[in-house]
Parts: C-alpha cells; sequence; structure tokens
DNA sequence: TCATTAACACGGG
DNA sequence: CCCGTGTTAATGA
C-alpha cells in the first residue's frame, strides 16, 4: 500500500510541487478490491481516477450490448474518457473496473479545469494522455480493419509475453476471446492451428510460445 | 467464406 | 464434480 510520503514521491515525478499540494489535500486516496466498479453506464462521473498502483479496466458496450475492452489504466495514468465526462457534466459511456487491488486517487471534477488554467504540468499530464489513449485506439482500430483474426491473434499473443517477460502465457481461451471481442470456438480453432504449425504448445490455462513464433 | 451460437464429449485439477 | 478445451453442425453476415 501507498503512503502519503510514497504518494507526494510519486506525484513529485509528474507535476509540480504546487500541484502535488493541491492534489493531496483536494483529492482523495482510495482502495478498491478486484471487480470493483468506479464508473457504470449512464452513472454521473464525480471524479477522474489516476491509477496510482494495480489496474484498471474501461469498457464499453457495443450497438448489440456486447462490451469490449477499450484500454487498461496502471501507474500514474488516468482515464480520458473520465475526464470528458466530468468536464462536460455528462454520464458515462464507459465502465471501469478494478482488474486486481488497485489504488487511485479520486480528482474532483471541480478542479479539473481549474487546474488546467493554472498548472502547465498538470495541462501535459492530460494532453499527454488523450494522446497515449488516442493513439493506442488507432492501433487497434487499424489492426481490427485490416488484419485478420489469426494475424491479431499473433500479435495479442507476442503482445503479451513481451509484457510479462515470458514466453508462457497463462490465460484461458476464453479470457482471450472476451479481450479480442470474439468467440471462444474462433480462438481455439486458432490456437490448435498454431500450434499443429509448431508455433506454441497448448495446455490448460497455459500457451507457450515456442521460438518458431512470430 | 468465415464468425457465431449451441451443443456435446473428454479429461485434468 | 466443475471447468477448460476440442469439435461439429446449423445459421448468419
Amino acid at each position: 500500500m501507498m503512503s502519503i510520503d510514497n504518494l507526494r514521491d510519486k506525484l513529485s515525478q509528474i507535476f509540480e510541487r504546487e500541484l502535488v499540494n493541491e492534489i493531496i489535500s483536494a483529492s482523495e486516496l482510495i482502495t478498491v478490491e478486484e471487480g470493483a466498479v468506479l464508473m457504470d453506464y449512464g452513472k454521473k462521473v464525480k471524479f477522474m481516477p489516476i491509477v496510482i498502483s494495480g489496474t484498471l479496466r474501461v469498457m464499453r458496450k457495443d450497438e448489440e450490448g456486447r462490451e469490449i475492452i477499450l484500454y487498461y489504466l496502471t501507474n500514474n495514468e488516468s482515464c480520458a474518457m473520465a475526464y470528458t465526462c466530468c468536464m462536460e457534466a455528462k454520464l458515462s459511456e464507459v465502465k471501469a473496473v478494478a482488474e486486481d487491488t488497485l489504488q487511485i486517487i479520486k480528482i474532483p471534477h471541480e478542479k479539473l479545469d481549474e487546474w488546467l488554467m493554472k498548472y502547465p504540468s498538470w495541462k501535459s499530464y492530460v494532453f499527454n494522455s488523450f494522446t497515449q489513449r488516442f493513439n493506442e485506439l488507432l492501433r487497434s482500430l487499424e489492426s481490427v480493419a485490416f488484419q485478420k483474426l489469426d494475424e491479431r491473434l499473433i500479435r495479442y499473443l507476442t503482445n503479451k509475453s513481451k509484457v510479462s517477460g515470458k514466453s508462457s502465457i497463462q490465460l484461458s481461451h476464453n479470457q482471450i476471446a472476451e479481450e479480442m471481442g470474439t468467440s471462444r470456438v474462433v480462438i481455439s480453432r486458432l490456437l490448435k492451428q498454431l500450434e499443429n504449425d509448431k508455433k506454441l504448445l497448448l495446455y490448460r490455462n497455459e500457451i507457450k510460445l515456442l521460438s518458431t513464433f512470430g
């Protein structure tokens, strides 16, 4: 868990001293357990979260009511969607769920605009967070539009092993299917195909990438 | 053509 | 037993 002093250090890496003080006095550091819902469809967004530790999953429903994952927020990241909602006093179009035990700072919405004027570091922080999300969404749009599912799966697995630094990935076919917005049948079939091609090995809840992968 | 949905059998934990 | 996995058949976009 994060103490106030640690928090101050952490925030000082991004923001100027005066803003750090304001953040600490104006906002609230909270811990929520896995599965907790921080934002939900149609609900008012009364604060903007900055993730201190843990992971926050942000998702959205499509026309048919299926949920797709927009992005994950980790270390020091904040939710661009929440930001726009707060500023415009709109209702949330996304749902945000704690992926594991999560610590966030709740920035009260009145402060967002004020700090934007007052603190250059806040402005660039917000701006960067938008840019980051935007680029990420562009990349996934590109992948949906131009890549077939098998290529997307290969890219997905490569990514997972890169971020974890391991060649084995501990996920069920179902979890993969959910994240990629498809059905398990398809994932199972594609994975089996890759196994036959000697690109990987399949176990229960585990996929081992071989050196021939990619 | 290729994804989705539903259904079923297998088997490991 | 429960759940993840492998497969198939029917249906749809």
